[in-house]
DNA sequence: CTCTTTCGCTACAGGTCGTAGCGTAACTCG
DNA sequence: CGAGTTACGCTACGACCTGTAGCGAAAGAG
């Protein structure tokens, strides 16, 4: 009694489709996690972020109204959740260049925000995120970070290729490395839907070229004031 | 009678303080005008977009809730308004490189997205924009094309001082000055309320020289191949 | 077969939106 | 100065959404 019994009611920490530390008691479905998340993508689209309501999710995926309650806080984090699953379609293939690949991801990445869930959703959500720690966090590790990876890869075939310098410091290679995604994660993004203008082929190679053209002028960042340019 | 008479509620089109083209009648009050964007900035500051209400703004103003929506159509509007007046503190001193100025841009940028009003509205009418012409309009004229003129002006400099060479097709040059801006904005946006990590002062530098070495590197687009790099 | 958890359902309090309708205030024009 | 026009404050409202509570029933675990 005088513990604090809070898993009595609101414990929805159990992220995934069904709760995996409980071994005991009824399961959640995972078909209801499914048409769910569906359902939420289907109403983004119809709706958008401002006119979506849990009601309207619940009915078109079939369950009730309490069971989104019971899994997902609020709507935000439920959103989050129906538009992560998109960022999963991310690739990298190997285009042959630095130039060609950085092309290649902006434009995949582009592709995603002409999605009309993604683009009505997104900046909601990083908006909302503001205020909401924990909705910062949870997009960080299902939306951002699945687009970070990709820049760690392009780098890694980038030095491979010779086109970019092997680091010595990690954390300078790693705020380079954050750097370059915002910076390109960023330029879509306000192309997309703060300027509301096609990221079409022809931007992206403007674009990939502008930005690789800076990265094989300045290897690193300040600090090594680096007489000549030129790339390695 | 039959006429269309839609004038008789929600004219409201009158955007500025008071309406310009109608000399008759009650004008409208520029101090409730002002103190209702004070409010709603206020508002943003303590509430944050998502639980800001129409309400609470007209009674922080101290006007009638149906004021508000005399004179804007909804809360997205009436935000950007609010907003929009903090980005005319945008200013480019000329710091004497092309590097510098960037540099200096970025972090006025930063700061501006560094106020709690701006971090928790910007991204917010931007994701309702996406589905609302009229608002992404008023977003353009008041907020994104304040921004842009820095840019212009700052390409303008370092042409002058021979950083970067005058382009001589206007539509590329339009085409360019505008994806500097999205990626200058975008890159800043993105870091700030992504990322979620301060744009400080080493990260403006260590952008700006990524830029820079971009743009000295990449003149123009692919159209012209250009063989030699270096400033003109 | 018992225990545990989830599910669907209903109901609800609290709150917001955006509008209508009124009488009044402020200003322009003839 | 009176008539016409527009903005204002106020009250009231219907429609809607949020998030929770409480119930009996379903679905697994041991």
């Amino acid at each position: 009694m005088v513990t604090i019994m809070s898993p009595s009611h609101t414990p929805r920490t159990p992220p995934a489709p069904p709760a995996s530390p409980s071994r005991t008691g009824r399961p959640r479905s995972v078909e209801a996690h499914a048409a769910i998340l569906d359902a939420t993508r289907a109403a983004l689209v119809e709706l958008g972020w401002s006119k979506l309501t849990m009601g309207d999710v619940a009915s078109r995926a079939g369950v009730a109204k309490t069971t989104l309650y019971r899994r997902w806080a609020n709507r935000s984090e439920l959103v989050v959740d129906a538009v992560a699953v998109l960022f999963d379609e991310l690739r990298l293939p190997d285009r042959g260049s630095l130039t060609a690949d950085v092309e290649g991801v902006v434009l995949q990445f582009a592709a995603l925000l002409d999605r009309p869930e993604t683009r009505t959703a997104l900046m909601a959500v990083v908006a909302e995120s503001t205020r909401d720690e924990a909705l910062r966090e949870r997009i960080r590790s299902s939306i951002v970070d699945r687009q970070k990876r990709l820049v760690l890869v392009g780098r890694e075939r980038a030095q491979a290729r010779g086109e970019l310098p092997y680091e010595d410091d990690p954390a300078q290679a790693a705020r380079n490395a954050d750097m370059i995604f915002d910076v390109i994660a960023g330029a879509v993004v306000h192309r997309a839907l703060v300027s509301a203008e096609p990221v079409d082929a022809q931007w992206a190679r403007s674009f990939s070229l502008l930005l690789v053209g800076g990265l094989t002028t300045t290897p690193g960042t300040p600090p090594s004031p680096r007489a000549s340019t030129g790339p390695a």
